[in-house]
DNA sequence: CTTATGTTTCGACATTCGTTGAAATATGGA
DNA sequence: TCCATATTTCAACGAATGTCGAAACATAAG
């Protein structure tokens, strides 16, 4: 991936309501939900989350689908994979114990299985 | 980790010139760099730099070290695993085939062994 | 066609952020 | 002690960001 676009992620998730609605999506998995719906589980305003919609979209982290009156947006789990490839690229030099921690954070990342396995220490945001 | 410290950590990012030092650092290993030479390989201004890297220590991502006259910063590797668990926690609930290739994303990252395996698409800045 | 619902767009405002120049601090050497 | 090098701190300026209210747009139902 290109930089800017690693800035344009990046940037999209540093702010708490857009961090918030990013994880919300990333737990609800491929249907997604509805904006109202997101607006109303977060309590944001409904315009203010649609210009935070509309950025997590520009910078591909999100994908959106009207359905009817409505419009259903989910998390896309490249956008993720792309952006910690950018962020480990060429990372600790051939020194294979430096990074295998982060590798084996990714993969035990809360998920697959279900919740068998924990992370290490909660991140606040 | 909590929010507020995953927000510090992606607004920490979410900037050129501090991912281009954080790059730099991740591909230079535990030694680190001194400030001097990271501001010549990037070509910053010595005080601009300092706030720079100052923030990135703030936010947990650089470990700092005074040898002599000279201030050697490092990539802490922890700081991204954190970071990476708290963007993918809970996610595709119990649905494996979603979150799976994330994680071999990360496995894959470019690195460890040193260069056989390439990153599926360069990011930009 | 009119109305109601869901969502987005626009303009304005206060706040935050990044850079710059100048000065200050810290360490090492003559 | 005095000087040179390396880095940080401070104050100020312009640019970018997030939020709000009001209005507009899109879809569906009566």
């Amino acid at each position: 991936m290109e930089s800017s676009s690693a800035i344009d992620r990046l940037s999209a998730l540093a702010q708490p309501g857009r961090l918030a609605v990013f994880r919300l999506l990333v737990r609800a998995g491929p249907e997604g939900i509805p904006a109202g719906e997101i607006a109303a589980a977060l309590g944001l305003a409904p315009n203010t989350l649609s210009s935070q919609l509309a950025i997590l979209v520009q910078a591909g982290l999100l994908s959106s689908a009207r359905e009817g009156r409505v419009i259903r947006y989910a998390a896309r789990p490249d956008a993720l994979s792309e952006l910690i490839v950018y962020l480990m690229e060429d990372c600790c030099g051939g020194r294979p114990e430096i990074c295998q921690p982060v590798q084996e954070a990714a993969a035990r990342a809360a998920c697959c299985p279900p919740s068998r396995i924990r992370a290490r220490r909660p991140l606040s945001a």
